[in-house]
DNA sequence: CGCATAACTTACATTTATGTTAGTACTATA
DNA sequence: TATAGTACTAACATAAATGTAAGTTATGCG
């Protein structure tokens, strides 16, 4: 008979509950997440122009990253009903308070990156 | 034929070269290292006292997180000779420098986490 | 009609991260 | 001689993250 639930998971459920750096780190740490938050940080921006300006990801890789940051609140997704479609994303008041974060984080990788 | 790298890691790669946050994130990001590192900014710390603190980690997992911060330079590993063996680890100057970003980190995660 | 466009979704495949269990080397001490 | 303590390693197993390729919807335009 399987686990109900994975050790896997309830570790991170442990240490994300246990400690705000992990916490952190989770909502922010996915492969395209800070490229996709870095160009949020500067505005609103079609889902079109994110794939112009990481062309090594997969649609639905950048999708995915994309409904993981919505539904962690960090960004906002808006429809226009037009015709092709337009979707923009934008960061919530959260996203934009994460900010500082992401500029130390920024930072330190800028200055000690080899 | 198989590939002989996985997109997975080129893209890797890619982003760390050219997104600072990515690069940091990739250094502190693993399931253990940030309850490590926090440990760590205390100073210097015993392989024993690590796992009594942290007893949901198994020990193979502990030591590769280990390992992996020593290899990036942000610990270092002294061992004593004696027995039974002693082996302490500690912050090196790279480790240090990252307590500002860390300390944002979590302060950010305690004050937005549900 | 037939094609183009934007923003996806689906089914499948691979790679990487994490976890489990048992065992090892060394020696002081009982 | 047997046992305990410390810091591991090895072989195996599972879960999660990431990637590939093709298809979908809706409509304006030639």
């Amino acid at each position: 008979m399987r686990k109900s639930s994975s050790t896997n998971l309830e570790n991170e459920l442990l240490i994300n509950g246990n400690c705000g750096m992990a916490y952190t780190l989770d909502l922010i740490g996915g492969r395209w997440k800070p490229s996709i938050l870095y160009k949020l940080l500067k505005g609103s921006t079609r889902y079109s122009q994110l794939r112009k300006t990481m062309p090594a990801v997969s649609e639905r890789i950048l999708i995915l990253q994309l409904r993981e940051l919505e539904s962690d609140g960090v960004i906002s997704r808006t429809v226009f009903p037009e015709v092709p479609p337009r979707v923009e994303y934008q960061l919530t008041d959260l996203g934009k308070s994460l900010e500082p974060v992401l500029r130390v984080l920024s930072d330190w990788g800028d200055a000690n990156r080899v």
